[in-house]
DNA sequence: TTTTGAGTTGTTCGA
DNA sequence: GTCGAACAACTCAAA
């Protein structure tokens, strides 16, 4: 008997519920592969792509070279190496996204008879749609879905690391591609199991402790850096909640809640699979928008003359990855001062980002946005000002992304247009006035609440 | 069924 | 400079 271990977004052998299920139902061998689904290439940006095939390339080393690798789509590549090694099964870890569950459906029926799409596991703790109210209907509030997923609870991590698999050989593979041209200078975390380990490693001894403090600090390195980890699964979360039961400290505490708000978000996309495109709340269809593409290309490419965003939106094109506070500032400055469609500047940060996940992204955004599962609070509308001056205290962050800026010393930095000599030579002007944008967002939210 | 309490991440104004 | 209240109700969760 052999079986085939089809991977997709869980780039690992450790803490791998699917391997073991593979294992144990091909008896002569399991055959590991990898399908470039073009439909899953062309939206994802240069970056996540080259991390994608360095998380493979380290796939391929674990599995002894053995890694089958071909381009085509699913429902016609699955079944022909299933058939070629004469598989008895299929093995997946589930996956939860609209396209994901329409693709699994489609190689379903395309297997050959009697061959069946096993889904073990799933990217998450808790799969989305298992945690639910007594009632069984789903929350739409985070805090009743964190006490609710923690009273759910979730499977120890599947000891898999260790177990010996006998990887099969025999079906030609194309290789795992050359990387995508990358913007200049973009350094990209480095790929892999043991990356994410390692890094896992380094936050949970050292940063983990801190994190409650340091975590909205853009000038600090107070975060995981997990999350790209996470979107292609060389860790699984459980292995990360495994590590840090047994920690109390409001440090664990909240990065546990970092976690669930990712289990949240995918859970909120399963349930309304179309709130990946639209609105949550369907009320802010009705919602007066810009489409000022001068407004919209001075934003992505951080010349707005607010010194928070534009740090921000060059972070994003040079490094691919952005701090989460900084992802709200920028956010909150499409959506309320440009009165731009949140969905417009969510596709960017796809684009860009490295860890760009279609259900933390577009929720994130939505929150902004406010028309997802945070009810009310439309008059909240950051301002790029205080938000530097409260979470970059000292202008580091902006320095160390504007140039123009460097001269600037202490949090000065963050309004430019106040110094006493007037803002540095190079650096824009500012393109809206943020008080009279502010007014105009809450007069057009005010016309949707009715 | 009804009622009550609560909701990640904010800003501004006036005392 | 600091602090609390107002923003504006509304939806969701749970008793």
């Amino acid at each position: 008997m052999t079986s085939v271990l089809w991977f997709r977004r869980d780039l690992r052998l450790g803490d791998n519920p699917a391997l073991l299920a593979a294992r144990d139902a091909g008896g002569d061998g399991v055959l590991p592969l990898f399908v470039l689904d073009d439909a899953l290439r062309r939206p994802s940006g240069a970056p996540r792509l080259a991390f994608l095939y360095r998380a493979l390339r380290a796939l391929d080393e674990a599995v002894g070279g053995r890694l089958v690798v071909l381009p085509g789509p699913p429902e016609s590549v699955v079944p022909r190496v299933a058939e070629e090694v004469g598989a008895s099964s299929v093995h997946v870890a589930a996956d939860f996204g609209p396209y994901g569950r329409e693709r699994d459906g489609r190689v379903e029926a395309a297997l050959p008879g009697g061959v069946p799409l096993v889904r073990t596991g799933s990217p998450y703790a808790v799969a989305p749609g298992r945690v639910r109210k007594d009632d069984g209907t789903p929350l739409r509030v985070y805090t009743p879905f964190y006490r609710a997923w923690l009273r759910h609870g979730w499977r120890a991590p599947a000891r898999s690391a260790d177990v010996s698999v006998r990887w099969l050989t025999g079906v030609d593979s194309t290789g795992v591609p050359a990387d995508p041209d990358l913007p200049a200078g973009l350094r990209l975390p480095e790929a892999g199991e043991a990356a994410a380990l390692d890094r896992w490693a380094e936050f949970r001894d050292s940063a983990v402790g801190r994190y409650a403090d340091h975590r909205d600090r853009p000038d600090l390195p107070g975060t995981s850096r997990l999350s790209v980890h996470l979107k292609y699964g060389t860790v699984h979360p459980r292995t990360l909640l495994a590590d840090l039961s047994g920690r109390t400290g409001q440090g664990a505490e909240t990065f546990r809640r970092e976690l669930a708000w990712r289990e949240f978000y995918a859970d909120v996309l399963w349930h309304e699979p179309r709130s990946a495109r639209e609105c949550l709340n369907t009320r802010f269809a009705a919602l007066e928008l810009d489409s000022d593409q001068d407004r919209f290309a001075a934003w992505a490419e951080g010349r707005t003359g607010y010194p928070i965003v534009d740090a921000g939106m060059r972070q994003l094109r040079a490094e691919a990855w952005v701090h989460n506070r900084i992802r709200m500032i920028v956010a909150s400055f499409l959506v309320k001062d440009l009165h731009l469609d949140w969905t417009v500047g969510a596709r960017e940060f796809l684009r860009r980002l490295v860890d760009g996940d279609l259900a933390s992204n577009n929720h994130g955004w939505q929150w902004v946005a406010g028309c997802g599962t945070d009810a009310s609070p439309y008059h909240r509308v950051f301002n790029p000002v205080t938000q530097g001056r409260k979470f970059d205290p000292a202008g580091d962050y902006v320095r160390r992304y504007v140039p123009e800026l460097r001269s600037v010393d202490g949090p000065a930095v963050h309004a430019p247009w106040e110094l006493p000599d007037g803002p540095p030579e190079g650096y824009p002007a500012r393109i809206v006035d943020h008080a009279a944008a502010r007014a105009e967002a809450l007069a057009r939210y005010e016309k949707v609440r009715r």
